[in-house]
DNA sequence: ACGCAAATAT
DNA sequence: GATATTTGCG
């Protein structure tokens, strides 16, 4: 059964998102003028300073912190923030973070943590943890029962990742064996704690909702200029994604006003 | 802090 | 109505 052993191995490899997906971390929720809409305070990454960017002034946020004189103005935690949207990609980042923390460790927490989205609680994770439990007993429920493959809208989100095979197994982790390389402390220790509460100022603004199960996944809307989205034109501007940014999250009280937050467009991955 | 079921909110 | 959030318990 050694050929078993070198077989998951490379499949493993192969399920392993590019550095790129989790050690940049520190994607951001809010986009900068969002965030800047909101009076957020961006978390800068604080990591490792790599200084050699000069000529890169960093969006620090001048921003309003002349409250700190105690009036009143202080409800960032209390605040009740936007539904947070579960976009495919922050899913993906999710089963990522997931994966490579080993069933062990992915306590909403440290999941959070490593997923280092600011503006994502602890809360979040937690209920999308707990829904995408349900759905993983579902999907061992079906494929080892022997029925039908079957879709249900409910799964759509969870269904756009790929769920990696450990998570299906009750089984053992491939750590005990193995060794695991442990890339992951990565943000694990990092801000929170003490300076963590995005506040969201209610302004008004109402990011787009996702809401619409039956067409396919045009659903993306709020950006900005990350690289994270740069780096996805492979091809010569043949669809001109940059062109809408922004200015997504507007009305869209259609539904009675439903302000929600979302995050890059990104199409699937 | 976790996890989970159920209730609640959007 | 689908989803995300909150609540109550262990």
């Amino acid at each position: 059964m050694r050929e078993d052993d070198t077989d998951w191995f490379t499949r493993w490899e192969e399920e392993l998102p590019s550095p790129e997906e989790l050690i940049p971390l520190s994607q951001s929720l809010i986009s900068p003028d969002l965030a800047l809409a909101f009076d957020i305070r961006l978390p800068n990454n604080s990591g490792q300073p790599h200084h050699h960017h000069h000529s890169t002034p960093p969006p620090q946020l001048p921003s309003s912190q002349a409250n700190s004189s105690g009036a009143g103005d202080e409800p960032a935690r209390t605040l009740k923030r936007p539904r947070l949207v579960w976009t495919p990609q922050l899913h993906k980042r999710f089963v990522d973070a997931v994966a490579h923390l080993g069933i062990k460790n992915a306590v909403p927490k440290t999941i959070m943590q490593l997923m280092s989205v600011d503006g994502l609680t602890r809360e979040n994770v937690a209920s999308h943890l707990q829904k995408y439990r349900l759905y993983l007993k579902r999907m061992q429920g079906l494929s080892s029962g022997g029925g039908g493959g079957s879709d249900p809208a409910t799964d759509r989100l969870f269904a756009s990742s790929p769920v990696p095979a450990h998570f299906l197994h009750p089984n053992r982790v491939p750590s005990s064996d193995h060794f695991m390389p442990s890339f992951v402390p990565i943000a694990t220790l990092q801000q929170q704690q003490q300076l963590q509460p995005p506040q969201f100022h209610h302004r008004q603004i109402s990011a787009a909702h996702y809401g619409s199960p039956t067409a396919n996944g045009q659903s993306f809307l709020a950006r900005q200029t990350q690289q994270q989205t740069l780096q996805r034109m492979s091809t010569p501007s043949l669809h001109s994604p940059v062109g809408n940014y922004v200015e997504d999250l507007e009305s869209a009280n259609a539904n009675g006003g439903r302000t929600v937050l979302t995050l890059f467009p990104t199409r699937d991955d």
